[in-house]
DNA sequence: CGGTATCCCCGTCGATACTG
DNA sequence: CAGTATCGACGGGGATACCG
């Protein structure tokens, strides 16, 4: 664990186990749903797989996690003392969307901004059978320009390379432009007015596709009035 | 500022500048409305002077505070986005208390806990004049023993040595006692009942002193019920 | 899939002393 | 009161490779 602070206060105490580095994110990823060890890779690309086990074994010590062994694979639970950081960690989350500055490019990446989105698909208003939706971010990576997101029944997956699948919609858009949507800094509506965002495919479907993603839990978080 | 998570998310970019050891203790002392250096090396008393320059160097950078330098003295200022702060302390304190174990011998502290208790003091409902208030623990270091609270008026002092004043009452607890009363771990009249706390002076003033303090904001949190 | 092992660097922090 | 200055240790964590 963190080193002591040597205070009694709860705020100080509950510090020393949550300002690691690394610590409230991989909380987060937990608080969203993630509980195998390469989920929680994907959602923490840039945290190197040992820090990522120490992180754990930290957090199991501490009793916020237990580490379920069973049909030979394992999963990573919250406890009900680590399910609380929920409001912590939209507490902090909520901050930063009001307070903190511009996203740098450094920061923008597609597989990121894929792997959130597919934690948040719509299922229910997903048209039956599989949809697969394509992303096209022109000015990414070479490498990271094309993304599938396939979604079939209760499940949905990331692919970085053509699934083959035929294409239900395809959505072009700068890497910019498709994260301010997911962040609520900018509308489905004023991106498609404004040109920025690119949906194409059969009609109906193209204007359903916006509602197939519910967007970032701090997308309706108020921002501050400019005054 | 701290290293980035080269992730868009709010929370990550909220943790780079929150999560550097030390520095939400300090918006902690800030919330609760220490202003002047001094003042928050006294809440922060491990931390050293240079540290703490640097965090407020890196707060008012960021925006959170305003470095106020007025009538040959300086003060720290929270803006409307330190302000907003005061939630995520709240969660992270309050999730704190309901979850972190046991205070170990070497948090307990008894200018912490003086100075803690010296801000929260109701001034509405001391009696008017001066009262001073001692405080007397027996299995304390040598030499901090016995502290005094100076309260006039709009003002309260602590004090280490013996101001010279007249006592209005004395307040004699081990000092685990007199922190969980703070921490609302115990209640004043379970204390005294048990005769773990014992208050001596006259007796309107000895039966209206709990009422002079107003505990810990986390004092009231619900603890988890044990099931 | 679910992790270990290793290595090394560099930055952070703590300690202490000192200043206008 | 409100900070600087300096210095050294340590260990966190990044990178990379590897394993069952």
């Amino acid at each position: 664990m963190g080193a002591t602070y040597h205070q009694f206060c709860p705020v100080a105490k509950a510090m020393e186990l949550l300002d690691e580095r690394w610590t409230l994110l991989l909380v987060r990823e937990l608080v969203t749903g993630s509980e195998r060890f390469n989920d929680l890779r994907r959602g923490l690309p840039r945290m190197s797989p040992a820090l990522l086990s120490r992180r754990l074994g930290q957090l199991v010590r501490a009793g916020l996690v237990e580490r379920r062994h069973e049909d030979g694979q394992v999963r990573y639970v919250l406890t009900p003392a680590g399910r609380e950081l929920r409001p912590v960690v939209e507490a902090i989350g909520a901050w930063g969307t009001r307070w903190v500055g511009e996203i740098g490019d450094a920061e923008l990446d597609p597989q990121l901004l894929l792997w959130d989105m597919h934690k948040n698909v719509n299922l229910d208003a997903v048209p039956a059978g599989r949809t697969v939706v394509r992303f096209r971010f022109p000015d990414a990576a070479p490498g990271a320009r094309d993304w599938w997101l396939v979604i079939t029944g209760r499940e949905v997956d990331v692919c970085d390379t053509d699934p083959g699948f035929e294409v239900t919609v395809t959505m072009t858009a700068r890497l910019r432009c498709m994260t301010e949507i997911w962040l609520g800094d900018l509308s489905w509506s004023r991106a498609l007015r404004t040109g920025a965002l690119e949906v194409t495919g059969p009609e109906a479907l193209r204007r359903a596709a916006p509602g197939w993603f519910a967007l970032s839990v701090f997308a309706g978080v108020p921002r501050p009035s400019r005054d």
